[in-house]
DNA sequence: ATGGTGGACCTTCCA
């Protein structure tokens, strides 16, 4: 091995690796202030949620001038995931490798970045308990749990990050009653997250922060929740536990949720040493 | 009592 791959190995292995999630509600409505936000907190991977983009139409020129490499799956106006990675991008892959049907949404992709397999995903919102999309969201889940199985084992290094659309307790919740007979604090909603954890996920967030509650990742647009600090925590960072052994800071950045026209979700941040 | 906001897009869907 020439010496330089030895110090390109310490580049891209062994240092801090920063990895973000973000639901950026529209990527063509926040790329200014994704640009902005990717100078001020220079994370090694970005992964995106709701780009509502075509693969055609992500401005991966403007990421790869910033150093990043990109992999964007799209279909227009609705959803759309991405990872963004300046320590490498290998393996991408889109859906559930579980031997089912592709998905019908744009929901799900994957890349190797810095020796960890890392997913973006958008899982879907369910919008009522009567919906059929509850129950696509529940089977959704399921799937993922299953390519989990399928693909790794619990002591590969796995990082599944984005919008979950679930809140893990009711803690994650500005008020539980508020959300009575409402999607995202089902039991089914969270026995099937309980899944990915019986499987070797932790939730990275919460390993960090046992006790804190109120600390939450999305606030509505609406009714001025996140001035009254009325948000959710579904925004999740779940790693197997080599992953939750290596993270040495968790934060979700409330400030990008302020000023001119924000997203309604922060960005959720990990440091793996 | 059922709004309030924001993004996509064309009149309504989605969150």
């Amino acid at each position: 091995m020439r010496a330089t791959e030895g110090v390109d190995k310490l580049t891209r292995y062994s240092r801090v690796v920063r990895v973000v999630s973000w639901n950026v509600n529209s990527l063509n409505a926040r790329l200014a202030r994704v640009e902005e936000w990717l100078s001020l907190a220079q994370p090694d991977v970005l992964c995106m949620q709701e780009t509502k983009l075509a693969n055609d139409a992500f401005p991966a020129l403007t990421f790869e001038a910033l150093g990043y490499e990109t992999f964007h799956h799209g279909q227009g106006q609705w959803n759309g995931v991405a990872i963004l990675s300046r320590v490498g991008l290998d393996d991408p892959a889109v859906d559930f490798a579980d031997g089912g049907v592709p998905d019908t949404d744009a929901r799900l992709c994957w890349a190797t970045c810095g020796g960890v397999r890392i997913a973006s995903g958008y899982i879907p919102n369910g919008r009522a308990i009567d919906d059929p999309h509850y129950t696509y969201k529940l089977e959704w889940l399921d799937r993922l749990r299953n390519h989990l199985a399928q693909q790794h084992t619990p002591d590969d290094p796995v990082l599944v990050v984005g919008d979950f659309n679930i809140a893990p307790e009711d803690r994650d919740v500005w008020d539980p009653k508020a959300f009575e007979g409402s999607t995202h604090v089902t039991e089914p909603e969270r026995e099937a997250l309980a899944a990915l954890y019986d499987w070797g996920l932790v939730d990275l967030f919460r390993r960090q922060y046992p006790e804190p509650d109120g600390l939450y990742t999305y606030w509505d647009y609406q009714a001025g929740r996140f001035h009254k600090r009325q948000g959710m925590r579904i925004d999740l960072l779940l790693g197997t536990e080599s992953i939750a052994d290596r993270t040495e800071w968790v934060v979700v950045d409330r400030n990008a949720r302020k000023g001119d026209k924000p997203s309604d979700h922060a960005p959720v941040l990990v440091d793996l040493g």
